[in-house]
DNA sequence: TGGCCTCGAGTTCA
DNA sequence: CTCGAGGCCA
């Protein structure tokens, strides 16, 4: 039966209009159509190939989603072999491997094509006059595994080629991966349905390609870049690899957005240290980048050995995973009598770092993870640089393992721990009773954003602590030299630690003395970091800011009712509510009586209700290091011109100052086309307003 | 009521 | 830096 021509010409627009969608979304990264639209534009198209046979064709975007399971994978013989890359951990090899490229091509400062080294699954994609023919693993190199009915349910391959001159032959080779963001997505959704989420986006895209049945696959959120080619016929290739990668781009496929040019040893390094430090933020996981001499003629002249080509190095980061053993699971308490689990580990080098301590946030946490002293777990350093236990390794767990409870009572001061409703955290209900509480309340109290007193670190605070020098932070004021003398040797006592300053008295009192010079020092404060230093849960340096201007003064604030702190801007019924309960409460009163009473002073003045200066109503965000001011004078500075400073970067912040080695802040800058002013600008501009 | 947009709190190591 | 939660606006 003939198909009307009005239902072909509809079916064929609906292609176009689902391949266009792919390509936009994968290929440019400018998704065009909501998914929604896309579902039921591929309905349409179904329910057409469905009513007229003649329709159907094996490159349609209804062919992606899942063929009926195979038997067993067939093997794929790859025309022309797929070759693995040396490796390279060090500076020193990566310049070797430039010298070597220097005498090999008799070119002084040849020119490399770099990229980014997916953790991924090395495939070979097969085009016959642009239809996609058959997919492949890469195997031992020669020959692979035939995985064509599951790359087909990959949206990011293309199906059929763009364009109008397509090759008889292309071979195009890539990494499919799973991008990370997908990944986390994928895991908790399994969890609620109560099944097994995959261990890391790797390992998840390698197992979904081994499917034998392509609709699992399909519901895997997989997707794909290419980086080079196998076997080509009929496309005259440009002279150089990047304008390979421009031209695989027009067919179709997509090519990572940090792939770049670089020359030199340094040039090199250069890209290696600036990937490596985006390395977290990229929407995907690297194990390292790729060089490649750029040009065509120079790779030839370079040559094989034995199965890597000597034109490519892969230059890897370092482990950032490694296994080690839990010791103990300890827990702290914090300032506001959080209690916070951490694991103990076994000294081990990730990246670089020993780490021997990581922290299980909270019991949410110890219960998914379900880490239990004596296992063997793997250990990453995430976001930045702190650790984190990523999963247990289940088969090496020992016999007679227990499963970690929360303490139902504080192991400091014995007070009830509870978890109030709705909330993640268990917390000390001991308050400053507590001595970890209290001791945490006066490091916070003299930290270098609040009193700023320096010298006086966690460990003497919590000896002044632990030998009852100190209850409140008031107490500070009234020591002297020979308190912290006869505490120094007290702990030392108690420590059975003979340390050298005992050897030498004049040294101890000298310590002594810089410390009441520094607590002296901090008596001229400021309303703001005496707010933000009595730490009123919830108040942090912003609201601090916010209430000090507001009120211009302590007593105005220490009167106000809840009704008048709702006035203030980002204060709502909660943070009211801590603020008037802190004033509210004798002993704060009497600490801040105390306070007053031993000197500690500020310049106070009439309530600022509307910022004013050349930045009034201005949103700025800091990032990177700014080598000439430092983040923190250079915030002081842009808030005494009337900016808000902000610690995110939102469509609100008016423009971002980025310093050196920036990161993340900086990206989402560029994404929402936010105006980004780097130090020097900062400067100019600081200077022509004069900032006091 | 829901969905941003912020801020606050906690954390590691050299 | 990241997560959680408070505040604010539609």
């Amino acid at each position: 039966m003939a198909v009307p021509a009005a239902v072909a010409k509809r079916a064929a627009g609906l292609r176009r209009k689902l391949e266009d969608a792919n390509h936009r979304y994968y290929v440019l990264d400018d998704p065009a159509i909501p998914d929604a639209e896309y579902d039921a534009l591929l309905r349409e198209l179904e329910a057409l190939e469905a009513e007229h046979q003649a329709l159907a064709s094996a490159d349609s975007p209804t062919q992606r989603v899942g063929a009926r399971p195979l038997q067993e994978f067939g093997e794929v013989r790859h025309a022309l072999p797929m070759l693995s890359l040396g490796n390279a951990f060090s500076e020193q090899e990566v310049r070797d491997f430039v010298a070597r490229i220097v005498a090999g091509t008799g070119d002084g400062d040849p020119v490399f094509s770099v990229e980014p080294k997916l953790d991924g699954l090395a495939i070979s994609l097969r085009y016959e006059r642009g239809q996609f023919v058959r997919g492949a693993t890469r195997g031992d190199g020669a020959s692979g595994e035939d995985v064509t009915a599951n790359l087909r349910t990959i949206k990011a391959i293309p199906l059929r080629l763009r364009g109008e001159q397509l090759p008889a032959e292309l071979e195009v080779r890539g990494e499919v991966y799973m991008p990370r963001a997908a990944f986390e997505k994928f895991n908790a959704r399994a969890r609620e349905h109560g099944e097994k989420p995959l261990a890391n986006p790797r390992n998840g895209a390698a197992g979904s390609l081994r499917q034998l049945d392509p609709r699992i696959t399909a519901k895997r959120p997989l997707a794909f870049f290419a980086y080079g080619l196998g076997a080509v016929e009929g496309w005259k290739l440009p002279p150089r690899h990047s304008q390979m990668l421009a031209g695989l781009r027009e067919f179709g496929f997509p090519v990572a957005p940090e792939a770049g040019a670089a020359n030199g040893a340094d040039g090199l390094l250069e890209y290696y240290r600036a990937i490596g430090g985006r390395r977290d933020a990229l929407p995907y996981d690297i194990d390292g980048v790729v060089y490649k001499l750029d040009r065509f003629d120079q790779q030839n002249a370079m040559g094989f050995v034995s199965r890597a080509p000597r034109w490519a190095l892969a230059h890897k980061f370092p482990a950032q995973e490694q296994s080690t053993t839990v010791e103990a699971i300890d827990v702290q308490v914090g300032r506001t009598g959080a209690i916070t689990p951490v694991a103990r580990l076994a000294p081990v080098n990730v990246a670089g770092v020993v780490v021997t301590n990581a922290t299980l946030h909270n019991a949410d946490q110890i219960e998914r993870l379900d880490v239990r002293v004596g296992d063997t777990v793997i250990v990453r350093r995430a976001g930045d640089v702190i650790p984190e236990v990523v999963r247990v390794v289940d088969d090496k767990r020992p016999a007679r393992t227990v499963r970690f409870a929360m303490p139902a009572t504080c192991p400091i001061c014995g007070s009830r721990v509870a978890r109030e409703e709705g909330e993640v955290v268990s917390r000390c209900t001991g308050g400053l009773f507590c001595p970890a509480q209290r001791a945490q309340a006066l490091i916070h109290f003299a930290s270098r954003r609040a009193m700023d007193i320096e010298g006086l670190g966690d460990r003497i605070v919590e000896d002044l602590v632990d030998l009852g020098l100190v209850r409140t932070v008031a107490d500070l004021y009234r020591l002297d030299v020979a308190d912290f003398v006869a505490m120094r040797r007290r702990a030392d006592e108690r420590d059975g630690t003979v340390p050298e300053t005992v050897k030498a008295g004049k040294v101890a009192s000298k310590w002594a003395e810089n410390l009441v010079a520094a607590i002296d020092r901090s008596r001229n404060t400021t309303l703001e970091r005496l707010l933000f230093a009595l730490g009123i849960r919830d108040i942090g340096e912003s609201s601090a800011k916010t209430l000090a201007k507001y009120f211009g003064a302590l007593d105005p604030l220490v009167a106000a009712d809840e009704s008048a702190l709702l006035e203030v801007p980002d204060v709502g019924p909660i943070v009211a509510g801590r603020i008037a309960g802190f004033f509210r409460e004798p002993h704060n009163r009497e600490v801040i009586a105390a306070l007053r009473a031993t000197g500690v002073h500020w310049p106070e003045g009439p309530p600022q209700r509307s910022a004013e200066g050349p930045l009034a109503g201005k949103t700025v965000v800091l990032t990177g290091a700014l080598s000439e001011l430092g983040r923190d004078e250079a915030g002081a500075q842009l808030a005494a011109l009337g900016a808000k400073v902000a610690g995110s970067v939102s469509k609100k912040t008016s423009f971002v100052v980025a310093g050196e080695a920036a990161g993340s802040k900086l990206d989402k800058a560029r994404q929402l086309g936010i105006e980004i002013w780097d130090e020097a600008r900062l400067l100019e501009f600081l200077r022509s307003n004069l900032a006091p």
